[in-house]
DNA sequence: CTGATATCAGCTCGACTGATATGC
DNA sequence: CGCATATCAGTCCAGCTGATATCA
């Protein structure tokens, strides 16, 4: 955490340049975000890595970890780790799968659906506080833009 | 790099509920643009963390490191070792403060406005493609809405 | 004394690289 | 054969922690 007066924020002077600039803007606002995350993903025994992937198997099923990291933008190496993490803490599965023997197929466990749950309950309100320089229609249309812009067809 | 089919891209089959928490969409869009731009980066001998320092330093004018760190939002123990390597560069110079004695004045020298405006430069048409999806109004929107929830009062 | 400044050592996590073994 | 999958070892950067010396 940062030694601010308030606690979670930047400043009140920042320099005009960088408020032009799209991409460091975003990586500041992603900070941002993720310090108003940070508590509830360490209060649930969640990890920001772990979000994504779980998240991922609830909706698409046993999947690959070449698939997961397709999906996520996640590199295989970094998949490996990261599951063997989740692994480890009982939130997934390593099957082998019998249909091709080069892969792992990653299923989600019960206790694993059970953090993501959490999770999802613990996070609605940071969300919102996060966001609360902007009212519900400008919350949309936000949301509606950082996902055509991740979409990217 | 990530090794999708075409090089930069997640997915077409990303999972909705990662789509619907902006907190994860931030970051997703914050590491696809740091993508896009960290070529030009490296090419014109620039860092991540350069930048916001570099920049703060060339609006605001000669700052101790407290308050670079504070209007960035960096921490600290951070400032110290990003400006070791910007003096090192010879970006920067830590000159002391003569009003108060705990303080360095961190000045920009030549080189340093040098890189800056060469990597502004640089970054222009890389963001163009990063938000490619967008037109130019909701490019517009979506960049003051970033400002809006950063600036945060 | 309290509080701010700068520094240091060390930690964790996330993104990335390159090599390897295995199976399609 | 070329290509995909999973793994391992190790690098680099960024964010953070806690301690220390100095000075207002």
């Amino acid at each position: 955490m940062i030694h601010h007066d308030d606690g979670c924020r930047p400043a009140e002077g920042a320099p005009r340049r960088l408020y032009d600039k799209a991409f460091w803007l975003l990586g500041r606002a992603a900070l941002d975000a993720q310090r108003f995350t940070a508590d509830r993903l360490a209060e649930v025994g969640m990890r920001r890595g772990f979000y994504g992937v779980l998240a991922s198997l609830a909706e698409a099923g046993p999947s690959s970890q070449a698939d997961i990291g397709r999906r996520l933008g996640v590199d295989r190496s970094d998949m490996v780790a990261i599951l063997n993490d989740l692994e480890g803490e009982g939130y997934v599965t390593r099957e082998p799968d019998p249909t091709d023997r080069r892969r792992n197929s990653v299923v989600i466990t019960r206790s694993g659906k059970s953090v993501l749950a959490r999770f999802d309950r613990a996070i609605a309100d940071a969300e919102k506080a996060f966001l609360s320089t902007l009212d519900t229609r400008e919350r949309k249309t936000f949301v509606a833009l950082l996902r055509r812009i991740t979409d990217k067809s």
